[in-house]
DNA sequence: TTGGCTGCAAAATATTTGCAGAACA
DNA sequence: TGTTCTGCAAATATTTTGCAGCCAA
């Protein structure tokens, strides 16, 4: 986050109270909230934040490379402050998403036709599957 | 698309107009629409046609398995028809979205820490790239 | 005939924007 | 001191819902 926090100064954007508590509740988090949550967690110690800001400082984020807008889930947009490429698995049942290390850029062959007409940036798997505690839930009958 | 109104019949639901024209505008459909689109579309057919009425259509379909829902683009759904197993790749340039018709789950090996807490029960592959028009304005200098 | 469907309108949700005052650099 | 940022409110966009009347089966 050091580093994110000189690449900010170094284009002239400002290291508000605001902006510093947003990124530190990012730093290292893997439970890719939302904007909703980053908001709620904020405003804790600083009860005047409003949704406005958030969504500025994402916005600012992620032209800046600081997060990541996570589409997994079609209700609503999710942020993940690890920015190198990984991939993600969603339990269909919690609806927590995990990170997935693994480089799947040199497996992942394109039919020829779609190779002729793009030129490939990049790539995201998403893997959708049932945690642990929701596979128990379904079996034992526990609520 | 006959095989889904064989099932739409078959659980007691009806085949409106409305309906109908929903489903042939989306019957061998690849262009990935919205859920204005389709609105847009069966509107010149039906001028009186709601967006409830879209968007009901598409609840009913998703739950019968006649579309999927594509969250590729963060900024709205888009409606996909092709229901068997296959992926996208997204054009950063103009958001066009197009099938790619590859397996593969042979290949997509997950950390035994994931394999040990999840069920895996499926994937999706997204792929970013350029297409042809694109890359054409961008070099060339063409508009 | 009748229960599901349509269309309208309003509501709910998520996200963006305009702007006056505040505050970081 | 000047420019960016904040916070509020309103606007926008997408999707959902309530309901009276309609109509496919």
């Amino acid at each position: 986050m050091e580093k994110l926090i000189a690449k900010y100064k170094g284009k002239g954007l400002r290291l508000t109270p605001q902006r510093l508590a947003i990124l530190k509740f990012l730093e290292g988090n893997t439970r890719h909230p939302t904007a909703e949550d980053i908001f709620k967690e904020v405003k804790r110690e600083y009860p005047t934040i409003s949704f406005a800001t958030v969504y500025n400082t994402l916005q600012t984020l992620k032209e800046n490379g600081g997060v990541l807008e996570i589409t997994i889930d079609p209700a609503r947009k999710h942020y993940d402050p690890t920015t190198n490429p990984h991939h993600h698995i969603v339990c269909t049942g919690c609806n927590e998403i995990r990170d997935v290390f693994v480089n799947y850029s040199g497996i992942l062959r394109l039919p020829s036709q779609i190779l002729k007409e793009f030129q490939i940036l990049g790539n995201h798997v998403d893997f959708y599957g049932l945690c642990k505690d929701c596979r128990k839930g379904q079996k034992g009958g526990g609520n």
